[in-house]
This record gives C-alpha cells, structure tokens and sequence, in this order.
DNA sequence: CTGATACTTAAGTAAGAACTTAAGTAATGG
DNA sequence: CCATTACTTAAGTTCTTACTTAAGTATCAG
C-alpha cells in the first residue's frame, strides 16, 4: 500500500523523538549530531528518524564535507494543517446549521 | 511507553482508513455501521479503528439500543493544529530576523 | 417466542516500526 | 600521514499494528 503524503506526515509527526527533531528544526538548520545531542537513543537510531522525516517531506537535508546539515520544509506541515482545520470547519459549520434549525423552532412565523 | 496526546492523535490520523472515518463525523454523527459502510474491511477491523480514534480523544461514542452512535471531539483536533501552527510560526519568525540581517547588510549606515 | 440486526469478544497472523550492535567510509585537524 | 570526527550500512531483535475469522450477546420487529 502505498502511503500518501498525510499518510507519511502523520505518522512522521506521531513519535515524540520526531516530533523533537522538527522543534529544534523549526529553532534553525542543524546537524546529524545536533539533533542527535538531546535524545539517549543511538546514532544510527537518529538517521532512521531523520529518513522517515525526510521521506515524508518534512525535512530537508544536504551533505558538505562530513557533515550533513538538516532543516525543516514547512509545505507538508502546512497540508497537515489544512486537514485538521477542514475538519474542524466541517463540525463548526454543521453546529450553525443545527443553530439555524433550533432558532427556526423557536422563532414560529 | 505511556503515549502523550499528541502521539496518540498524529497516530490515530496517521491511518487513511480513520482519516475518513474522521471526515465522516466531520460531517455528523454515524452509527458503527455507518462507519463501516465505505471501507472493504470487516466490522471488527472498523470497530478496532474505532477504539483507537476514541482512544485518542478524537471521537467519543455511546451506546442506546443496539446501536453505537459516534460523534467527533474536535478539541484533540485543535492541540494536534495548535502544535503544528507553532512549528510553522518558529520557522517563519526565524525566516523574520534572518530578512532583518539581511536588511542591515544591504543597508550600511 | 423467534429470527434478524447491531454490534462485541477472543484469538491468531503477517507485516511494519523502533530500536540495537558491529563494522564500515570519507573528511579534517594537527 | 594518522587519528578523530561525522556519519553510513547492514543485519538482527522485539514490540506493535492492522487486519482476519469464528463465535458470542443484547435489542427490536413481527
């Protein structure tokens, strides 16, 4: 099954460690070892999460000389965003109709 | 690992299947069978994803008769938007104060 | 009462996720 | 050069997830 891209930035965003990495991400680039500084987990454990960030096209990454340095892509988090709030508008929207409904009831010709 | 808030809803809206279980309450409330009716899966795989989405916050639901009728919450909704909003605001307040270097160099004294 | 309807519970499986350690490679500073 | 530093690759383990089928238990309609 391929994954869209929801898919991939939801999942991306559901582990606290990854969830991490895009705070100290949205404070300005860093490195592989930056990001890995905070956390007690090993380094190739690091880069697996980075890999799953970067697949889900929530953070970029380039390498100059040995080290590889990390940003965050706010497109994708701005998608996910856009969903939610869809969302939310949806369930608000049909509370104004159901408002419309009871003022009609109460408010006879 | 006792999973925050934010885990367990990027985690439940990390599945497509629940995703638009989600867009269905969006637009009101549905029984379990209602839920199930788009999706090829079989009613305890729905009523699996169900308790996930519940378990989230994401949905609330109650039982009168035989018939479970499930309702969005829209308040987990709005934690996962306000986490990823603030992301984006960090990223674009830094954006900010690198145009105001920029500024100072294109504009000597 | 009886047979459908609307879930519910239990148990099993196959694939995926989140790590780990061990052993690389490739730049750099002295 | 040569030892660090900064990752990278590979492979293995364990836990979780997303299903499944099979066999329940309450309702409600006739």
């Amino acid at each position: 099954m391929t994954a869209s891209a929801l898919d991939l930035a939801f999942q991306a965003l559901a582990d606290p460690t990854r969830r991490a990495m895009v705070e100290r991400l949205g404070r300005g680039p860093a490195s592989v070892s930056d990001l890995a500084e905070p956390f007690a987990i090993s380094l190739p454990g690091v880069v697996q999460h980075l890999k799953i960030l970067e697949s889900a096209g929530l953070v970029r990454s380039e390498k100059a000389g040995r080290v590889r340095t990390c940003r965050l892509e706010p497109q994708v988090l701005g998608l996910a965003e856009q969903w939610i709030n869809d969302r939310r508008h949806d369930w608000e929207r049909r509370l104004d109709c159901l408002g419309d409904y009871l003022d009609t009831l109460g408010d006879p010709p």
